[in-house]
DNA sequence: TTCCAGGCGTATC
DNA sequence: GATACGCATGGA
């Protein structure tokens, strides 16, 4: 699929009508994003920081170099991908039309691995705006996204300030496994979904739910489908004989929309 | 005060 | 393998 994309100055300037930042940055996908005025965003991907502005279907990379946006923004917002011919294949599906329908703007948005598994594993057990805070806390502690080996000489003390309460020892036990050797993100990525989930679940407070968040966001698993309480209400209500197996390659991004769906029109 | 937040580890059967 | 329970923290 072609990127619509022009350079204007220090800036680039994305077309790109499947695309709500409301829809992708504001919905518990990534927890690195504030949204800093109407329309505009400002986060980050590991070390490489954003501000985007959204405006008639058109996105502003404020100073972003054309390098940077092909090898970093690109594959963040996925846009290699027809999400219009998606949403056509989902509109089969009674309850998935109506989530594709409700939000338009949805994507997966391809987060680096090892930045996704720290974050899912803080947020077990926790709400958005306090995650975004450890995350945000353990940023600004190193002036960057620190790496497996510096967490791996922390201790559960030493992250005292991240205010991440049980969690830092799991963080610390993920951090250890891939400094140490024992596992490799690398290695991972390339195994199939069931290979890679078992991995991933080695690491303490890594359980099912948080494994499917990071093999779908992290490490692009579109058939990693993650389901918390949200989805089960979805599960129970609309899919009774089970979720539709035609649709299993790509059932993480369903997920997505459905889970968008149902906690909007629930907390709207 | 109590409940809950995109769960998971542990004990127990 | 299924089910109960505790878990740090902070906002509602």
């Amino acid at each position: 699929m072609n990127i619509d994309y022009r350079v204007s100055g220090s800036d680039i300037i994305l077309r790109q009508p499947d695309l709500k930042l409301d829809d992708v940055l504001d919905t518990g996908q990534a927890f690195r994003w504030n949204k800093i005025g109407e329309g505009r965003y400002f986060g980050y991907c590991l070390d490489t920081p954003l501000d985007i502005t959204e405006s008639n279907g058109e996105f502003i990379f404020k100073d972003t170099d054309e390098e940077t946006f092909l090898k970093v923004w690109s594959p963040y917002f996925d846009l290699e991908r027809d999400y219009s011919s998606l949403r056509k294949i989902y509109s089969g599906d009674s309850a998935l039309k109506s989530a594709c329908e409700f939000s338009s703007g949805v994507r997966l948005l391809r987060q680096d691995g090892w930045e996704a598994l720290v974050s899912f594993i803080f947020s077990s057990n926790n709400n958005i705006t306090r995650i975004k805070g450890i995350v945000a806390r353990l940023f600004e502690h190193y002036g960057h996204f620190p790496t497996p080996d510096e967490l791996a000489v922390e201790t559960e003390e030493s992250l005292g300030y991240l205010r991440s309460g049980f969690r830092a020892k799991y963080v610390l036990d993920a951090a250890k496994k891939i400094s140490g050797g024992e596992i490799d993100l690398k290695a991972v990525e390339k195994l199939p979904y069931g290979e890679a989930k078992e991995t991933l679940m080695k690491i303490k407070g890594v359980g099912p739910k948080v494994a499917d968040c990071v093999l779908l966001s992290g490490f692009a698993k579109t058939e990693a489908f993650p389901v918390d309480v949200w989805m089960k209400r979805v599960l129970e209500e609309y899919y009774p004989d089970g979720f539709p197996e035609n649709l299993y390659e790509t059932r993480g991004i369903a997920q997505l929309y459905l889970f968008n769906y149902i906690r909007k029109a629930r907390t709207e």
